[in-house]
RNA sequence: GACCCGUUAGCUCAGUCGGUAGAGCAACUCCCUUUUAAGGAGUGGGCCCUAGGUUCGAAUCCUAGACGGGUCACCA
């Protein structure tokens, strides 16, 4: 039984007792009051008062009861509310009669969320302080509280009870108020741009828009499987088809697959698309975006990311895809530019192969395995090779190259854009060898034929660049945290055991 | 999916060579009217993650499993 703990079992019973002295221990009728910091603010300028108190201003503080020090006929508490922690003063002849022995130092517990009132003074320590002379119970709390001390520890209490981990652990919810700020400014930056805020289809007919495994479920009504979407790339070029000509999406993308420090299930990306405009362009943007939110939430531009310092001064480094596998990873040009040679070297240096990869594919292992890692500043990757670029437009210069970018920081893809490929027959053709690389190579994540994608192509595309930017990377990065679980307010985790 | 580490009171953690369970905080009973992780005296609280095994005896050793964390693989 979910109230058999003994802690449990005490605090219900001082919960009726509440109710037996005609105390409703979950009122209804409480307005918030006061902000903790407020009441701070405003009070201050007692400390320099020879009286130290102002008996004529009466103030209502609402908040969690956190530490509680009864010392015989008085006591202190400090609660806490969205702004702060803040002391309170009780003692038995400033409250009602009886009202301290019977209720205040009986049935008020840490935990509780408790109102007071009373006139602002400071302590002998200097500490500004609320002398009450009214308390009452805003609602009781029956669980316990973890210890005040060290509070909660535990990892995996803490992402299954991500409440008491904000309770106990302050800095949690900073990091959960910074990225509400960092989502906003994102949102505000593009509105700005006149780009639209559009919502397109979670549940897909078929899965589009990058490489990955989605999920499946069944509609009842239409006898149809859907898969949650992987990236809503698709529906927003869509949207450009239909004369839309700048348009964003911030929301959340699933895929079924590993969990670890960087990957959720469920994950939320940016992607905004804007017609008559180049990849070169949208990494200006992308430049533009970094320097506001810099700016909007006041960082500095040579930001502490672990034992990493990143100068985020734009604008970034441009660096090709074949010069950073040879100049960043060290790979010599005859391997990074010849298939035979590429494969070989994969083979005799015991990485990831297979025998019907293309070029581009072996350069991507070469990519991820010697040059990744290395990018920490801020640095666009360009021209990515047509095979692995199954989406984006072809260079005009040089048609085994692609007009994209990808964006690595702190030695991870943080952005992905590129010059849309808006020609309906390469597309065809393109999704053709996405689908015979599933065939060939057993390529599992290969993107599958989405021929109603084509036929909105068929009707013409205005040009149109595009990017996407992984959010809670993002964040990572802006908060400095090592695990995407710390900026996912309930990450994924397996079902309680029962035992 | 592979490997390593962890799981002991509500929380944070000890637990030696295998000898039958401990501390601090929290709780309960007292004392205490300016404390700061308040202090003092006392009391209660355990499916040592689960299931097997070894042993006279297992929190401790072995096997399997559950959950979590980490590394790798996967995720271009």
């Amino acid at each position: 039984m979910i109230f058999k703990n003994q802690y449990i079992q005490e605090r219900i019973k001082k919960s009726n007792q509440l109710r037996e002295l005609g105390i409703n221990p979950y009122p209804n009728s409480i307005k918030k009051g006061t902000l903790s910091k407020d009441f701070l603010t405003e009070c201050s300028y007692l400390k320099d008062r020879e009286d130290k108190k102002d008996e004529k201003k009466i103030y209502r503080l609402i908040g969690r009861l956190k530490f509680i020090r009864i010392m015989g006929r008085a006591s202190f508490a400090k609660i806490e509310d969205s702004s702060g922690l803040v002391q309170l003063y009780f003692n038995r002849d400033d409250l009602p009669d009886g009202y301290y022995n019977s209720v205040v130092k009986k049935l008020f517990e840490v935990g509780d969320i408790i109102e007071a009132v009373g006139y602002p003074f400071v302590t002998g320590t200097g500490e500004l302080t609320l002398y009450c002379k009214e308390v009452n119970i805003v609602t009781k709390a029956i669980s316990p509280l973890p210890e005040k001390f060290h509070g909660l520890q535990d990892q995996e209490l803490r992402y299954r009870q991500r409440y008491l981990d904000m309770i106990v652990n302050s800095e949690v919810k900073d990091t959960f108020i910074m990225r509400s700020k960092i989502v906003s400014s994102i949102r505000r930056f593009f509105e700005d741009r006149e780009f639209l805020e559009v919502e397109t289809p979670m549940m897909h007919p078929i899965p589009g828009g990058a490489n990955a495994k989605p999920f499946t479920t069944y509609h009842n009504a239409l006898g149809v499987d859907r898969y949650l979407r992987i990236a809503p790339e698709l529906y927003l070029k869509r949207l450009i088809v239909g004369g839309m000509e700048a348009v964003f999406e911030i929301n959340r993308n699933f895929r079924n697959e590993g969990i670890d420090a960087t990957h959720n299930p469920e994950f939320t990306s940016i992607e905004f698309y804007w017609a008559y405009h180049t990849y070169i362009e949208l990494m200006e943007l992308t430049e533009e975006l970094f320097d506001y939110l810099f700016d909007n939430l006041n960082l500095d531009k040579k930001l502490i990311y672990g034992d990493m310092e990143i100068d985020f001064t734009t604008p970034f480094k441009r660096v090709s895809w074949i010069d950073a596998i040879i100049e960043i990873g060290g790979i010599s040009r005859d391997i990074a530019t010849d298939r035979e040679k590429g494969l070989t070297f994969l083979k005799e240096n015991n990485l990831k192969y297979d025998e019907n990869w293309t070029l581009g594919y072996i350069q991507a292992e070469l990519f991820d395995e010697f040059a990744e890692s290395k990018l920490i500043n801020p640095t666009f990757i360009t021209d990515y090779p047509i095979d692995i670029s199954p989406l984006a437009r072809r260079s005009d210069k040089n048609p085994d190259i692609t007009e994209r970018f990808e964006l690595f920081i702190a030695g991870k893809e943080i952005a992905n854009g590129f010059s849309e490929l808006n020609d309906p027959i390469d597309q065809y053709e393109r999704f053709k060898s996405q689908v015979n690389a599933k065939e060939v190579t057993g390529d599992d994540e290969a993107m599958h034929m989405d021929s109603d994608f084509v036929k909105a192509l068929s009707y013409g595309m205005t040009p149109t660049a595009g990017e996407g930017i992984g959010i809670d990377r993002l964040i990572m990065l802006l908060t400095n945290k090592h695990t995407i679980r710390d900026v996912i307010l309930f990450p994924a985790m397996r079902p309680e055991s029962e035992n």
